[in-house]
DNA sequence: GTGATAAGATACGGCATCGTTTCTTGAAGG
DNA sequence: CCTTCAAGAAACGATGCCGTATCTTATCAC
């Protein structure tokens, strides 16, 4: 499909060019179009990038086992990693790297995308097995909830790319399940 | 000073515009001289962005006092709030969100402004007191070390704003200090 | 006072993107 | 077969940045 098409090529011209150097008329040479037609569809290089991250593929959800609290959080981790990996999320990771910039953008991507998509990734885990009582829920803060995200993203950010498995199972193990008191 | 000027307006345009948008006459424009002078000195904006970022005033540096960790655990990152709160730091999460684009900008970043400058903030604290032995050497992994700096960033980013005293007093009680076994 | 140096202003041709307009092509539906 | 509508191609004037060249002005040293 055309529309296809071009939400593939605003995402990944995104990533290469940045969202200063976003303009109608590379995206329309990537898609292999005229840029009259994007022009058509949509006012901005904005609502088209926006439209393009609301048609993607949504991010799984931690489906927890309630009987082995560090696999779950291992694997709930690993499910960010992975979405890391995927062209919406270098997308996403571009804008938000200008939030300063482009506000109003970052609102209507949270308003837009996240929001209509629940809570995080440990914080499904965490819940659960606080609901089931293996958790202290006095231990669930605003802090020790963001702890493995934190780490996930910091080391993404040091290493230049995204933690593998043994590295998510190293912060499970010496800061997430501490923090927790276990 | 002439150059001084030059510096500051190059890192304020760099916040204002972002690195893509980032021009000579946008940068002359804000320092009130003419494009020829800048051409004069440097031979592209990343370089004269470098230039003034080797120039910036340097981050404090973390003075344990050996007996209370959690107040200097805190101490180090309220420093790194401050930074944060800088103008020079704000250029460089502009320059840092983009090195998927600019790799040779960012490694040129560590090589001339980070690297000669040591380690980070908790880590000089923690490897303090483990010399002291008040703390567990084998604790001190890639990980924890990071956990400090992980959370301040990652609350930055949700909150939209550099955290508070206690916010960063949090993380110390919640997240660093059951890390280190305490 | 004179000479040297840099700041600063202006203009240049070249080029790319902007958003729009006009026209051609092509495919589907009746 | 023919009509219709969107895709696609090409060009438009406007704008702004690029890097350079030219010229004037101001500030020093001597």
């Amino acid at each position: 499909m055309l529309v296809r098409a071009i939400h593939e090529a605003a995402l990944a011209e995104l990533v290469d060019v940045g969202l200063g150097q976003l303009g109608m008329e590379g995206i329309a040479r990537r898609a292999s179009t005229a840029k009259t037609v994007l022009y058509r569809r949509w006012a901005s290089t904005h609502e088209l990038v926006l439209d393009a991250l609301a048609q993607a593929h949504p991010v799984e959800v931690p489906t927890p086992a309630a009987n082995d609290l560090r696999a779950d959080l291992v694997a709930a981790l690993v499910l960010l990693t992975d979405w890391m990996r995927t062209p919406a999320a270098a997308a996403v990771s571009a804008i938000l790297a200008e939030r300063e910039r482009h506000p109003g953008l970052v609102e209507a991507l949270y308003r837009r995308v996240f929001d209509p998509r629940g809570a995080t990734f440990t914080t499904t885990v965490l819940r659960h097995y606080a609901d089931n009582g293996r958790v202290d829920a006095r231990r669930l803060t605003p802090i020790t909830t963001q702890i493995g995200e934190a780490l996930v993203f910091k080391l993404a950010i040091d290493l230049g790319r995204t933690p593998n498995a043994e590295e998510v199972a190293a912060i499970v193990d010496e800061a997430l399940l501490p923090a927790l008191g276990i």
